[in-house]
DNA sequence: ATTATAATTAGTAATGGTTATCATTATTGA
DNA sequence: TCAATAATGATAACCATTACTAATTATAAT
């Protein structure tokens, strides 16, 4: 089995998810972290995003369109993406996991979670619209 | 301006998503129009399914991971996806329009509506590990 | 029916995001 | 300090999707 060694560009690559919350692409990430790591490669932003989101430190997103999205915060939570600027927020309300229950019965196998996306135009693109 | 004009692959492709309700891929679409059109090309079907969901006459399904898929139901449902086979299902249950408008009270913008993934292992994947 | 037009197609090349490969470097435990 | 091996950077490969183009087809006007 494989043990995990420690590495100062997956340290960044953490640190980066935890400190932005824009919910970055990969290619975002590396943008990041090249500011510290000038020579990282991209093929390193990917691999470590991949092994922490397995090890579940990490979350990804799909929302849609566009490449993949990561999120530092894996409590279960809401995401609503603006059509207009196409900007990711968190939506703090709270997640209705009786949800999972009543589409069981419905369905016949297990079901154990769900993701949902909420779509719409967000303040700053509605405001901008009024113009 | 673009005025549409009628084309029997588009027809096909059309047909072939009312037909199915495996949510199939571009290149599952593909495969069957094949079978009365052995000459279409696979460009011909993302240029008619992207043109019908523009259109809104079928959805495309982002599950999280693999290509894209198509839905040939316009009706607002959920569906669910077994995270052993794959396999992506409707869900018969009402969906919750009243979970926008809790959305939007605590994101400031205008929630037109959401999408929801609901993850788990069905009935036949079930069945076949207690074998 | 013939013709002009413009949309659609098949075939193929190109793109973009992501993953795989591999020689070199860094981490860790003895 | 040294051996074992995980991780890296650089690059090539991959795969889903889109763009391009000459030829074809559908439509509307003649």
């Amino acid at each position: 089995m494989k043990t995990l060694k420690h590495s100062r560009q997956r340290d960044a690559i953490m640190n980066c998810l935890m400190a932005r919350h824009d919910h970055p692409t990969a290619d975002a990430v590396y943008l990041s972290v090249r500011e510290e790591f000038p020579n990282v490669s991209l093929g390193t932003v990917y691999r470590n995003l991949n092994l922490l989101a397995d090890l579940g430190e990490i979350r990804r997103l799909n929302c849609g369109n566009g490449p993949e999205r990561f999120d530092g915060d894996t409590h279960p939570h809401y995401h609503f993406i603006c059509r207009e600027c196409g900007q990711v927020t968190d939506l703090p309300m709270d997640v209705l996991d009786q949800m999972n229950a009543e589409a069981q019965e419905c369905c016949g196998g297990q079901i154990d979670n769900h993701i949902t996306y909420f779509y719409g135009v967000c303040r700053e693109c509605l405001d901008k619209a009024k113009e």
